[in-house]
DNA sequence: GTGAAAGCGCTAACAG
DNA sequence: CTGTTAGCGCTTTCAC
């Protein structure tokens, strides 16, 4: 037989309401009676009932987090654990639960998003993945009008809550530090051009190359329809059949190892090579792998600070937030 | 305005309790009103709101899952992602939903606990560690006798639900299969003594040589304070310094790189080494290192099958369940 | 088989 | 500032 806000009520002497508008935290309430009534509440060890004030309040204080279960490099990649603690992180400096559930494909995706919507467990929605033509944000975004924020940028992001690194300048930076460093003949290697990050990326370059005066080099262009370390494989021997760069850049760490195994099955001289998402085998390749931090568990903590700011409607002025990347220096561009 | 059970009630001519009952799947209720029923909830797009089904049924069919913030290698090892994954599997195939939470330290594992309990948000709770003297454990046995269940046999099991690996069996089979390939000085570099897993695979080390009249050598045998590569590392100078074995086994992937290392500085001859937990990275060693794959989702699997069992009163018949682990043989035994 | 009514524990007008 | 009252949406006795 749990403690209800009537029991305390009735040790405090006060009425139920009143208890209720401690707890909320209610402006007007005088010190004193405050003060029975979380003595009331010590000595009954009295907690609210979470389910009972989400009923009430229409509101559960819960956040719901869809989390892909295809992704090649789910485990290898530490990113969704590493977002996953940075919006836990947030979300209980404010009070916020998390629930999370894993999913198939985009069709189950949905399916789940449903769920938490229409069975009310949820007040807002978390995106750990923004494909190209995300069906899930479409949704969201047209036929449910429910917060929800988006782990990287979406396609079109006008109306969504986003988190994201500035890929652009990410890429940039890493190729004019090449270039500062000597390089000339410098490679690019990225994942499908269908993907945001791709584009956002492979612009970077671009614009670093430009910038500095030296012309682009169709050839030394890749974008791979994976982010596997064959595809890297496979993309860097092409290359090196057509000639040695002096530096590769790539847009995933997968692509870097394959990168890394071409040149040192084929290569004549020492090639740099900068991977991306420091992941924690990056330390552990030979030459151990220069990489950009993608941050991602800043990342997940922005995110949840967008999604609550929005259901408890401070103004935060922003639909987004860019979170800045860091170069992790290694061994492949020494 | 979200359409009700009355409204279903209403176009379907019956009262809320037959909505309801319809619902639940209650036994007696004629064919003919559920059909109404069904047709009705179609059409107005019903979904049952959750949290006023869990006040009234006080349960919420959600499980609670506490993860450790502090462990060192949180991010290199997938076994916490693994783990979830498979909760959220079976949690799926029943209904259940999953809350999860970040948790600094053991106190704060306990107010987490607390707080899961005392505001009725979970049914179960799910420990994803067995410390030594788990205060946890312990709070929710004792204190709340509060259904839960921990990944990791704890050191007193009676009473409580738990999965694990065999570590005395995996261990074994690695030492023997070790064995049989010729080897007799088998070194074993375990983590700290007083965690069951380490006392357990350091038995089946010590049996499978007793088993092969192989004499014990205590200068072989290292349990070190931490999992970590320096550890391993320094436990594996500290052994080429009295002699070199032909082999070392260890409890955890980053010893076994740590070993790897030491032997690339000094050994003499090769030795064979073998890992535990088949971390991503063991692959990417150079040797590609031989490790013993845990089934982290299939721990996380049956832990959540074990607890809801409890939940829902099934008689299972047992309080845990044994995962078989997996030998993943690679380049650092051949 | 089905309906009426009370209640799960809390909140929020509305009064005072 | 505080109490009264009517719900939040669903379940569940208890009748019929």
């Amino acid at each position: 037989m749990p403690v209800t806000i009537k029991d305390v009520a009735k040790l405090a002497n006060v009425s139920p309401s009143t208890v209720s508008r401690v707890i909320a935290d209610h402006p007007k309430i005088s010190d004193e009676t405050k003060k029975k009534v979380f003595e009331a509440m010590q000595k009954l060890n009295y907690y609210p009932n979470a389910i009972a004030r989400s009923l009430a309040n229409k509101s559960t204080k819960t956040l719901g987090l869809i989390l892909p279960n295809a992704e090649e490099d789910l485990f290898i990649n530490p990113f969704f654990i590493q977002a996953m603690r940075g919006i836990s992180v947030y979300a209980q400096k404010k009070g916020y639960y998390i629930m999370y559930t894993y999913s198939n494909n985009e069709n189950e995706e949905i399916d789940f998003i449903k769920n938490y919507i229409y069975s009310k467990w949820v007040d807002g929605i978390i995106l750990l993945t923004a494909r190209e033509n995300d069906r899930c944000i479409e949704y969201l975004k047209d036929n449910e009008k429910y917060p929800f924020v988006v782990v990287g940028r979406p396609e079109k992001s006008d109306g969504i809550l986003w988190v994201d690194n500035n890929n652009f300048k990410a890429m940039y930076d890493v190729v004019n530090y090449l270039i500062n460093k000597g390089h000339r003949d410098i490679a690019f290697i990225g994942g499908p051009h269908t993907l945001n990050v791709t584009r956002d990326r492979l612009d970077g370059y671009l614009r670093a190359l430009k910038v500095h005066g030296i012309s682009v080099d169709e050839k030394l262009i890749y974008e791979q329809v994976d982010f596997t370390e064959m595809k890297g494989y496979e993309a860097m021997m092409e290359i090196l059949d057509y000639k040695e760069p002096s530096a590769v850049v790539t847009t995933d760490d997968l692509i870097a190892f394959g990168v890394l195994k071409a040149i040192k099955e084929k290569a004549a001289n020492k090639i740099a090579v900068v991977g991306f998402n420091n992941t924690p085998l990056a330390e552990y390749q030979q030459p151990k792998l220069t990489s950009v931090d993608i941050k991602a568990e800043e990342l997940g903590y922005y995110a949840a600070k967008l999604l609550i700011g929005k259901l408890e409607n401070e103004d935060i002025g922003t639909n987004h937030y860019i979170i800045d990347t860091e170069l992790i220096e290694r061994e492949s561009t020494l």
